[in-house]
DNA sequence: CATGAATGAGCGTTCATTCAT
DNA sequence: TATGAATGAACGCTCATTCAT
């Protein structure tokens, strides 16, 4: 592939349509549905151009999603940075997320596709780790910042990150499959909790009876039955 | 797709074969190097049969899903359905799913496959539903059994579900991304621990400490370092 | 084939009814179009019934151009059996040919396209020899019926027999190709009166030598049999 | 079908093998048995590129005929062309459609085949009417060459030109049928008779007008331009 | 730097035909 | 007698990719 960095300022423009041709391709037609041809005639280019640039199409979806995932995580990163309550990072984060969601569905395909593609096809692993990658490094920084903090966590730091990647992961996965019922609005509020309640301010210490309901579930949920 | 019910004895057999060795071909080649040629060398029939039987590609691993799917939540179900304990539930779910996607990282790949297809291809959302609706009554089934037991929730049942079903996509995500790394082995062990900690003996109440403390975590996390 | 003669009452009105929906199709969609599936729907029968009757799609078209090229030939035996003035027979004969053409675009089609393929595939000669002998026999004989009724020819009986067949194909296959202009009409007039005046009334005789040698035919053709 | 315009050299080599990859097979295999795969192991390249060429079955044929079709009239033309006698234009003329007849019998399966075909599918009348356009033009050419020479006819000129074709292909399709027999034969001379004695040469004249009105034509005809 | 020509692989369709009942 | 199930062959389309300029 032609590493973005060899090109003329006119080859940057042009890789550039590209990419967002293969963004609305992706939108409207689907991972599997969107060609070379397609992205190229979306784009107004010939498919030749498109592999001049992208050489395949795994590496065109590399880019889309090193491009597209990598402006989630930055402005995650730029939103989260400001913050110093835990509370707010929770809920900010969230809500961040969830905005890119319900915005780019067609992000998710590419992505969810090419996880799924890297599970088999190791030539895409690398791609495919590169959002997990850079979500993992900010989760790890986030846990690290509250710990600098003085926070004390109830639960192992990476295990904490590995189920906070694991719980975004899960929830879009549920979202996409069912859209936004009221359950999944409701677990994502007791994740939250989960999260708020697993890191104990320093100065909270010894543990309060409160903290240890509201980290497991909110107090009018016992008995209730399902819906 | 010729439904498995128009067959004749003979039909029958095929298609299973078919699908057989459809699954073969995933666990060898991946879901993108799986073509109907391959799967029909590899069942040792005609590619024209593979098409008779299942009509498309996606036909094709809709049914592998189905059928995979379909057995995996059995055994799930019927290993379950003896437990009576709720930590033995959450251990040996977790057990039998775990040994299903370390045998079977092929199903895996067709299942996350078709679910990010599903995304954006309406036709396959039935397929994608499928395991995650039998699933979701199970987890469904299982929570109502214990509350019927008696057991009195921390969280609202419907939320508990949905976490339940995003903790465990979300964490095999995790795994097939990183392979079985500690930390993930951790967040099992703390997520298992959340479960049998969410749901409370009625003759355990009021909440002891101790309940509280290993909700959330180990009471040997607090304080330690990112390995 | 299942021979027309080993058939139930109901299996001989079934397989007519194949033959008329074949004509149908061959009438709408042509020759290359008219599948035994067209066919089996056409009639409002399974594909398997047309294969049960005809065998193969040779052997339909045979039958179909048998039953049709049959009736054609037989209306214009029928028609001319009656005339005896040679002048009348040639355009009695013409006018009957060519409303059959114009009504039965199909069966041309048909024909030609065994004619065709009959060059090249020898399974198919005997068909397509049929309309054709059929057509030699009938020419043939009116042929010797004028000589019978005392006519002299001037020219080789057999040739004229073979010029007569060629002309009408001829002019049958000018006519398919460009429809019926004034040209051709004018061809037609020619022709017809190339043929009255080929036969000399016995009763005309002598006959200025010029004429008979200029006009068609070597000067030893007059009064020969058909070898 | 990429118009044999805009490909390289090679591209031009390449689909010109094909063409006669396919002449080899209809004349081995016939026009039905004539398949994509056949012709592209005939010439030994991949079917794909035998589509790339000329895109369908009917289009190859079609290119067929216009290749070959069009070779047979050039050389008629060329040979026809250094000829003054009306005599040995026809019998030149003859000579050589004879012998490409007897050549290359395939050319005639598909040209028929064409023809049968067009009659049906507008798709292939231009394809068909290609040949027949141009032996119009040839016939009519002659005819103008012969009249302008001086030479009156019997007949309306138009009227001959159809006629001549209209024997031409009459003919070939009774040469088709039984091959060549004796009658076809004396058909044939008594045909090129009537084509040397229609025409008139101007010392000739005057003429008996009873051959003239007797032989062929209406009285009207002669001198008339075409329309 | 960029592109048109060309190609191999795969897919899904129609078609004719055979198998088995 | 009649028919549904099954299959091999071919076709033509899209796709990704390579060749050659």
């Amino acid at each position: 592939m032609r590493a973005e960095g060899v090109l003329t300022r006119k080859g940057q423009r042009r890789a550039q349509e590209i990419l967002e041709a293969t963004l609305r391709c992706l939108a409207r037609d689907g991972y599997a549905s969107t060609s070379m041809q397609r992205v190229a005639d979306e784009a107004g280019v010939g498919k030749r151009a498109v592999i001049y640039y992208f050489s395949t199409r795994e590496g065109l979806f590399e880019q889309v999603v090193r491009y597209v995932g990598g402006q989630l995580v930055d402005s995650l990163e730029e939103a989260l940075s400001e913050l110093d309550d835990p509370t707010d990072i929770v809920e900010k984060g969230f809500e961040i997320i969830w905005s890119a969601i319900t915005t780019d569905r067609a992000l998710l395909s590419a992505w969810f596709g090419l996880q799924a593609e890297s599970i088999t096809n190791p030539e895409l692993s690398a791609a495919a780790s590169y959002i997990a990658g850079r979500l993992d490094g900010l989760v790890a920084r986030i846990i690290d910042a509250q710990m600098a903090r003085g926070s004390r966590l109830r639960i192992d730091p990476n295990s904490l990150r590995v189920l906070v990647l694991a719980n975004v992961q899960g929830l879009i996965l549920y979202y996409l499959d069912r859209g936004e019922t009221p359950e999944l609005s409701a677990a994502i509020v007791d994740f939250q909790r989960f999260l708020t309640n697993v890191s104990v301010p320093v100065d909270d210490l010894p543990l309060s009876e409160a903290a240890i309901v509201e980290c497991a579930g909110s107090g009018d949920a016992p008995g209730a039955g399902r819906s």
